[in-house]
DNA sequence: TTGAAAGCGCTACCAT
DNA sequence: ATGGTAGCGCTTTCAA
């Protein structure tokens, strides 16, 4: 059997409540008691018994997570960024890699006081879900049943031709999945032509290519068949951290130099960025203030309950690395 | 408020502990009392209060998984393939992706009845923990302090070359990651060189590529250099799904036709394999085996901890695609 | 076959 | 500043 409070209170001869008490960091226990009891505590090894705190606080300080079904490392880079928030707070995160009915019936048996989501379209499946829920993703319309975090992609893809129109670049190729399923993707394509044309830089089509995928090698097989042609350009947005990846290993492998002869710039913005074999300049939300954004939400939302539903767009940053320099003047 | 069972209990004209044992279907109800406070508590909705039964019942029904650090599709099939089991049982399983002290902290005050973990080396690690553990890697010693299941490596090698050799291959390279730091991955390029051998077929150092790692892009590059070499295999077997995705790829890029000019057999074994743009022959323990078997024993040593830690070798199973044909004469 | 009641370990309130 | 105690929702004896 564990140490439970009565065990401590024998010991530290004081009854159970005040060790609650004492525990719980209670301002009603004299220091002096609240040492020796903590003290006490831990040389029994005195582990506190979740399911009894729950029964009679009525609060799980459970957040539930639902795994995305896309794998992506951002996406696990970001849940764990978010395990890493809700340590630092009286909440625990339990995952769940069921479809997301399953998993939100778990959550519910669980009684978790709240649900993060990654998923867009979810409307039709949430019918009678009481437990507050958070969503990462694209928020469509003004409105909605619960609060979402997003990311301003516009304003990343100003931000990124800005970038590198200061750098001189007029000749910039945009490699990422426009196939109009995945609404955030879109957001992405259509940024980018729109800070294009702010910007008075003309795209040419073949330099907006579609990788019809996220992956590694959608980028490489985008970057192989765009440097393949006769006319290339000075920069490359690549459409994230994998489509990068494939595109800089594609510019390698035909001997030329990043950023010298190309520069490249990708979206999206986690620390892996920092480690390639060039390390890539990118633009997006850092991924630790997306996790940290995402965690305050979720238990603001959860402690008061009455919020309105709101949406929030994070704002992207630019993370100069060595992927990106000046346009060559010889390529001009 | 939540219905309780009080609630049910008033509604059915019973006291509440009727309630209870027809709740948990005890035979000492009877079957139309019960019958209608099933019914009842339907209607109203009720669902136990999870704390509470975790309270009376010492045993959290709990299982604990560490989500692998190393991101490859197989294992968070594999993971998906185990949660999927979990929910058949009476268990319920949660995740963290924390690094495996966190981890076992979390599981420590969840109380889990039980931790299901993917590392291998995690002796040091592991020192106080009393939860039972369940390891799925290799099991390098005869002994070891916590139950592993593991696969049998050598076996699948056998079967793999053996299938080979008898569609009439002689020329077969393996493309794999043997880099000493993975046992997993050794036991694999082990078990190959020793299979080769025991089928009188030579292996040449060229038809040995050390892909270094398990990605897609390590099977591509790897079977780019192989191909452009002069002297070509009339078979190949990929080190896993990742990297036979790329051997893939790589060869229909260079207009070989599979199996026809050259046949492909990966190891791992997961229904993805049949999805891929050329139908994957694999060898490996098919991985709703896995979960089945890596399920049901944790349970069972949850629920008999002085069981003797064992060690299981799990059998691979061949599963004939469409990349593996016989060997084509004009290549031999 | 059903009901009453103890008690799981804890928090929170009221009394001292 | 400390102690006593009700009660969270449930399971499980024991009694009827």
């Amino acid at each position: 059997m564990n140490v439970t409070i009565k065990d401590i209170a024998k010991i530290a001869g004081v009854s159970y409540s005040t060790v609650s008490k004492a525990l719980n960091n209670s301002p009603l226990v004299k220091p002096a008691t609240k040492k020796r009891i903590i003290e006490i505590a831990e040389e029994m090894g005195y582990e506190p018994n979740f399911a009894a705190q729950r029964l009679v606080s009525k609060q799980t300080q459970i957040i539930g997570l639902i795994w995305p079904t896309i794998e992506r490392v951002v996406l696990s880079t970001l849940v764990t960024n978010i395990s890493k928030e809700i340590s630092k707070t009286p909440y625990s995160m339990i995952l769940s890699v069921d479809p997301i009915p399953a998993s939100l019936d778990t959550f519910r048996r669980f009684q978790v006081d709240g649900v993060i989501l990654f998923e867009e379209n979810i409307e039709k499946k949430m019918e009678q879900t009481n437990i507050p829920l958070l969503v990462y993703g694209v928020s469509n319309k003004e409105q909605s049943n619960y609060p979402i975090i997003d990311a301003n992609h516009g304003q990343a893809m100003d931000e990124a031709v800005c970038y590198l129109a200061e750098l001189g670049h007029h000749h910039i190729a945009y490699l990422g999945d426009f196939s109009e399923i995945d609404s955030m993707q879109m957001q992405k394509y259509k940024g980018f032509k729109k800070a294009m044309d702010k910007y008075n830089l003309k795209v040419k089509d073949e330099f907006l290519i579609n990788t019809k995928g996220l992956d590694w090698y959608d980028g490489y097989t985008a970057v192989s068949n765009l440097l393949d042609t006769d006319e290339r350009p000075t920069a490359i947005v690549g459409g994230s951290y994998d489509i990068s990846g494939g595109i800089i290993r594609g510019i390698k492998e035909r001997k030329l130099r990043i950023p010298d002869d190309i520069s490249v710039i990708s979206y999206d913005n986690i620390p892996q960025m920092a480690n390639m074999e060039t390390p890539l300049t990118s633009i997006g939300v850092p991924v630790d203030e997306l996790a940290k954004e995402i965690v305050r939400s979720i238990i603001e939302y959860v402690e008061n309950k009455e919020l309105y539903p709101s949406v929030k767009k994070m704002n992207p940053v630019l993370s100069i690395r060595k992927s990106c320099g000046p346009v060559n003047e010889l390529f001009k």
